[in-house]
Parts: C-alpha cells; sequence; structure tokens
DNA sequence: GCAATTTGTCCATTATGTGGACATAATTCC
DNA sequence: GGAATTATGTCCACATAATGGACAAATTGC
C-alpha cells in the first residue's frame, strides 16, 4: 500500500487501521475490521486498544468502533496551521461572491488531495461542510489543475502510478484523455470537469503557485448542472483572477 | 503521561510527537522536538519519517515540521459520524437565537474536552473556527458541567488526578471550590464559569445526558462581560431547555 | 445439552524498534 | 584559516516490543 519506511511497522498500521475506522460509511465492527483488514486478531486487538488508549477511537456501547474526538483537536492545528487557507480566505470569499457558486481550497495530500477550505453558494441549501473529504487526482477540478501545474514529467509519472478509478460514469479512466485534458488546462489557465467527481456537478478548477512555479494548492468554482451558463468565461475569468492574485502573494512571477 | 497499554509503545510515542508538534505555536524544528520530547535522536528520525510517510506531518522547506492535511481527512469523518453533533445542531441554533451568544458543543476526549460544533453570536466579528479546541474539566463552563453529570466518585477521582491549571487569574484551583461549584451546578443544572477559561468571558454550562444518566456531551453559552445581562436566566433557561431536549432525545429520563 | 462457531487472551518466538556509538557536516572560536 | 567544538545524520548489535499460532471462554444454533 504505502511506501515501506523501515522502523515503524506499528504505527503504520495503527494508522491505516484508524484510516480503515475513518472511512468505513458507518462505524464497524470487530468483525467488519477483521474481514477488511490483513491483520491477525490479536494484532487487531492490540491496536485498536492503542487507538482507544490515545482517544482517536473510541467504543460504542455496540461494540463498534468510531474515530474520536482527539482527531478534531489534531486537525484543528492542521487547518489553522495551514498559511495557503489564511491568504486565500479573502480571495475565496471574493471569487464565491462574483460566480456565485461554492468555491473550495484544496491542498495535496498523499495520493491525492484535501479540501481545506470551502465557501458555499448562497444559492444553495447549506449542506454538511466537506471539509477534510479527500479528493483523487484525476476526477476533480482542483486535481486536475494541480496535476496540470507539475511539471510534466512528475504529472505523466503520477499518472502512470495511479489507477484512474470511475467515481461517476464521467470520470476520466483513459491516461491518453487525461494527458490531453492537461495540455488544455496549461493553455487555458483552467481545467473544466464535466461531472466527473460528481454527477450533476461540473467544476472550474485552477492551481495557486509558488515562487518556484511549484502548485501548492488549488481552487475550484462548483456548479450544479442545471444552473450553469453557457458562458464559460462568468466562472472562468474569476477563477484565473482569484488564482493569480494568489500565486503572485507567493512570489510567483508568471 | 498516559496509561500504558501493552504492545503499542511505537504508536503511542508516534501520536504523542505528533500531538507535541501540533501543540507548538509555531512548526518545530528536530532541534526543538529533540529538546521537549524524551526521545533519542534515532528514535525521534524513526517516528518522524513514518510521520512524513503517513502523510501526517510535513516537512517545510526551512526543515521544520507541520501537521499535515490528512490529519484533516481522518478528522472529517470524526465530526461528521458524531451523531451528538448532527443531533444537536438545530438545538444549538435555537439556543443561539434565544440567547443572541455563541453557544459551543463539546465531547469528552482524554482528560478533558473538545469544541466538536460552534454557533456563534450574531453580534460578534466572525472570529476563527475553534472547533477542535481542548478544554480542561476544571477550568470551563462544558467541563464543569461534564464533572457534575458524573456519579461524585468518577467527578471526585478525576479531580484528585488532575492538576488544577489556572488557565485566567480566575481559574479554580482549589479542589474544595471546584467540588462546591459541582455541587451547585448539580442543584441549578447549569453551571456560571465566571472568566475561568478566558478573562472577559462568562459562560452557562450545562451537559447533555444519555439513557444510562450518563453524561455524554456540555453545551456553554459564552457571553462577553461587558454585555452580560444581570437576568442570569435570560441565559440559563434557554440553556435548561436545550440539553434536557437534547437528554430527552438521547432516552435520559430525569 | 451438546456441537459448532465466534470472541477474547496467553505466551513463545522473532522480527521490530531501540539507542549507544560513530561518521559527517556545520559552526564557532582563536 | 585552521582547529576545536558542536550539531546533524546514520549504522547496527541487542533487547524488547510486537506478532500470531494456539488455546480458552463465551455465545449461538440445533
Amino acid at each position: 500500500m504505502n511506501a515501506k519506511v523501515q522502523g515503524t511497522q506499528a504505527f503504520s498500521r495503527g494508522i491505516d487501521l484508524l484510516q480503515h475506522i475513518a472511512d468505513r460509511p458507518a462505524p464497524p465492527d470487530l468483525r467488519d475490521l477483521l474481514a477488511e483488514c490483513d491483520y491477525t486478531r490479536p494484532t487487531l486487538y492490540r491496536l485498536l486498544a492503542a487507538l482507544e488508549a490515545e482517544d482517536l477511537v473510541v467504543r460504542t456501547q455496540g461494540g463498534r468502533y468510531e474515530t474520536g474526538p482527539r482527531l478534531v483537536n489534531l486537525a484543528r492545528r492542521a487547518l489553522a496551521r495551514s498559511d495557503i487557507r489564511e491568504l486565500s480566505h479573502q480571495a475565496l470569499e471574493t471569487l464565491r461572491n462574483l460566480t456565485g457558486e461554492t468555491v473550495h481550497l484544496a491542498v495535496p495530500s498523499g495520493d491525492g488531495l484535501v479540501y481545506i477550505n470551502k465557501i458555499e453558494s448562497p444559492e444553495t441549501v447549506r449542506m454538511s461542510s466537506t471539509i477534510g473529504t479527500f479528493v483523487p487526482l484525476h476526477s476533480s477540478g482542483v486535481g486536475k489543475a494541480y496535476l496540470a501545474a507539475l511539471p510534466p514529467e512528475t504529472s505523466a509519472s503520477l499518472i502512470a502510478g495511479a489507477t484512474l478509478v470511475p467515481i461517476t460514469p464521467f470520470t476520466t479512466t483513459d491516461p491518453e484523455e487525461l494527458h490531453r485534458q492537461l495540455q488544455d488546462c496549461r493553455a487555458n489557465g483552467y481545467i473544466f470537469d464535466d461531472q466527473e467527481n460528481e454527477t450533476g456537478i461540473v467544476c472550474f478548477g485552477a492551481a495557486i503557485l509558488n515562487e518556484q512555479a511549484t502548485p501548492v494548492a488549488a481552487i475550484s468554482v462548483s456548479v450544479p448542472l442545471f444552473r450553469l451558463d453557457d458562458n464559460r468565461a462568468r466562472y472562468s475569468a474569476p477563477l484565473l483572477d482569484c488564482v493569480r492574485g494568489l500565486s503572485a502573494g507567493l512570489g510567483y512571477r508568471g
């Protein structure tokens, strides 16, 4: 699964188990975990005991395990510390106001990105926050914008190393096609994601670059298909302004 | 530090280190960590390598370590999954509207509580979210309300085992005094926290009980001192209504 | 009430994580 | 500018921590 680092088996296993618990749609049973993870029974018991002792998971009365509040505490620091988040907040609000649509900020994490900020469209009903959601590189506006902003050889090797899992029927699963899309993105400065991550939702995505021209984050504008304006510049122009300003603020000279 | 669970040394150490990094006001150096944590140099290197491999920390260009976005991802599920959070959201909004003040929802975590929801006063400027903040048992409205709702012997042993660190000049540091306050709370159903956690802010706190009469969470109403109405019932009555409703919803029969 | 299955624990084994010791790099001081 | 000093990173022998096979206890089914 993950590149092996020596001297950390027990730790990696614990975190892996934690992720399994977190990813479950419903709090899993011991049985579930035993079936799903490749750990022997005693190992699983020990790992769970460790997670529980650290308040990372709590056991419910039904003997199910769910992630605990300490994680929220740890994550708070991660969010608060992220300077790009602070830096971009104002610009994101402006972007939301100009487009009237929900905007997201995502930063790379593992082999994808994680949303670390979201400002909602005034028009939609308030949905539960998706801050913290992981999105793959190939199926999201932010992911593809990020890919396109990487050096071509880097993005090529990332694509080669990934399985392009279909998230919706519209998800790009052909590497060739993905490369073509990245070309477009490099030409236009933004990517158009046609329902690839969520049916009925299209995204405009663009990357934020730092002084070394390395992408450090990406922004997307998500529009429900039914409301999509044919004039794409209505979304892409403010988006480009937004990322250009932020990139400049980080020292990028395009 | 924490109760030892067998077979988990490496894991506990890793998490402990992660917490150290998260708790630092600024991203620490390797040097800082070496000085602060009681780990030998090779151990620290390995632990950091493990944390980095798991994307739990990221290394900045200056060789500093900060918590990574994967934590946000792990915590998202913890936040979303917490049913008491969902369950209480509506009631919290009502409470906020009735009192006009900021309300918090906290759940126990480790030897304190962690805020998992917050609805702000319409009157204050929007401050950065404190969701995820850890608060001690003895110095906060939610903490004391929680303590008071525990079986007396449990709260007594918790108090006996804790050092009542002063957070502000007003923090209760005398165990006797704390016990007296808990008595009051049991009588009134709510606790009044007079600037004990933050100078200039007073809190009204009350616990949410489940079917077994065990406190599962606590709610507080935070009021800036300058705005505090002499008629305390203005705050306590809606608060009590709120927790009673929620406790009843969890099956508590008072 | 007995068999089958599931759930939880023990403990010998060894692979894992540990940290002393050393190599290398960066500073400091003269 | 060079030597001494301090800081930084890595190796590897060793011991202990984590592992999982095997067994015990509990639960379920018949």
